[in-house]
RNA sequence: GGUGCGUUGGCCGAGGGGCUAGGCACAGGUCUGCAAAACCUGCUACAGUGGUUCGAUUCCGCUACGCACCU
C-alpha cells in the first residue's frame, strides 16, 4: 500500500520539525516541496533545514538546483513523481513530503496539463510588451485569439495574460483548449496533513524569525546575490527588501520591517490556497 | 492668564455646506510551467457640544486636548 504523505503548512509554522519526526517514524526520506529551498544560492532567507536536520534525515530537492535554472511547478511535478516512484519502487510503503507551496504541491497530487513549458525568448519578449504597451494591448491580443481564455482567467493579472497569449502563439491552440482538469492517476495514495497555528501565533514565529535569520547572517547572503537580482528566483521575501536596502530606497529597520510583513502576508496566502482543499487534514500544533 | 493655529477611520494623509479622496495596515479571495510570484475584493472617518441652514465632517459659538508665541 504505497502512501505518499504530504506535510503542508504556512511559512513558520513548524513543519520541518514536524516532518523530521515523521520521516524517522516511517523511516522515509523527506520530499521537500518548497519552490526556494530548492535553490543552492539561498539558504539563510528561505529557511533551510539546518546541517543536523539535513543528517538526520536524507532531503530531496533542497538547494539541488540553481538561480539561474528557471526552475517552475511543472518541472517539479515531472520530477517529484519521478522521485516518488523510483522510492516506492525501492521498497517505501510510506514517504513523507513536506513544503508550503501549494501549486506545486498540487502539481504532483492532480498533475497539470500538458501545456508547453514556456519559451524563454516568447515570454521576455512578452513582457517586454506588457511593460511598453501594457496590459489591454495583450488583453486584445488573447481576446482575438482566445476568447474562452480571455472570459475565464484573470484579465488584470499581466502574468496570467501572458502565459495564456505565450501558448497560443507557440501551439497555434487556444490555451484553453489544453485544459482538461486531468486529476492524473497516481501510483500511491496521497494523505495530506496541514498543520495550523493560531494566527496570532504564527506572525508572533515570522517576526521572530525574520529578526533571527538578521543575526544569521542575511545581509550578507542578500548582498551575495545582489547581481542576480532580476533572476525570477530572487523574487523572493527577505531578498527583495534587502535590494531595496543596499540602494538606498529604505533604512535597514523599515527593510526588516517589510521582510516581516511580506512573510506575513505570504502567509496568508498560502493559507487562502489550502482553504479551499477539503482533503487536508488540519492538525493545530502546541 | 492672553493671542493664534490645529484636532479627519488602526496609522499616514487630501479635501471641503449636500456628490463615500488616496495610500498603508488589517481581513477575505483568485490561481493549470515565474507561485515566497502576480492579481482581485472589503474596510464610509471627520474631537465633544450647542447653533446657523432644507441639509454640516465642512460655517459660527462654547468645551476638551495639542502646538506656537506673548505676559
Amino acid at each position: 500500500m504505497r502512501k505518499l504523505l504530504i506535510i503542508l503548512g504556512p511559512t513558520a509554522v513548524g513543519k520541518t520539525d514536524y516532518s523530521i519526526d515523521l520521516a524517522l517514524k516511517y523511516g522515509s526520506p523527506i520530499i521537500s516541496c518548497d519552490s526556494r529551498q530548492i535553490y543552492r544560492e539561498m539558504s539563510i532567507g528561505t529557511a533551510v533545514p539546518s546541517a543536523e536536520q539535513l543528517a538526520a534525515v536524507k532531503h530531496y530537492f533542497i538547494q539541488d538546483h540553481s538561480i539561474h535554472d528557471i526552475y517552475t511547478a511543472g518541472k517539479y511535478e515531472l520530477e517529484a513523481v519521478a522521485l516518488l516512484e523510483k522510492l516506492f519502487d525501492e521498497g517505501h510503503e510510506t514517504l513523507v513530503m513536506a513544503g508550503g507551496s501549494g501549486f506545486y504541491i498540487d502539481a504532483v497530487c492532480n498533475g497539470l496539463d500538458d501545456f508547453p513549458p514556456a519559451d524563454q525568448e516568447l515570454r521576455a519578449s512578452l513582457m517586454e510588451r506588457l511593460h511598453t504597451e501594457g496590459v489591454e494591448s495583450l488583453r486584445l491580443e488573447l481576446k482575438f485569439l482566445d476568447p474562452e481564455s480571455y472570459e475565464t482567467i484573470d484579465i488584470a493579472n499581466g502574468q496570467r495574460v501572458i502565459r495564456a497569449l505565450e501558448v497560443c502563439l507557440m501551439t497555434g491552440r487556444k490555451f484553453s483548449s489544453f485544459k482538461t482538469n486531468p486529476l492524473k492517476k497516481r501510483s500511491f495514495e496521497i494523505e495530506k496533513i496541514g498543520i495550523s497555528r493560531p494566527r496570532e501565533e504564527l506572525y508572533e514565529r515570522i517576526d521572530r524569525r525574520v529578526l533571527q535569520m538578521v543575526d544569521e547572517g542575511l545581509l550578507e547572503e542578500a548582498r551575495g546575490l545582489l547581481p542576480e537580482r532580476e533572476l525570477p528566483a530572487m523574487q523572493t521575501v527577505g531578498y527583495r527588501e534587502l535590494f531595496d536596502y543596499f540602494d538606498g530606497k529604505t533604512d535597514l529597520d523599515k527593510a526588516v520591517e517589510l521582510i516581516q510583513r511580506n512573510t506575513r502576508h505570504y502567509a496568508k496566502r498560502q493559507l487562502s490556497w489550502w482553504g479551499r482543499d477539503k482533503s487536508i487534514i488540519w492538525k493545530p500544533i502546541v
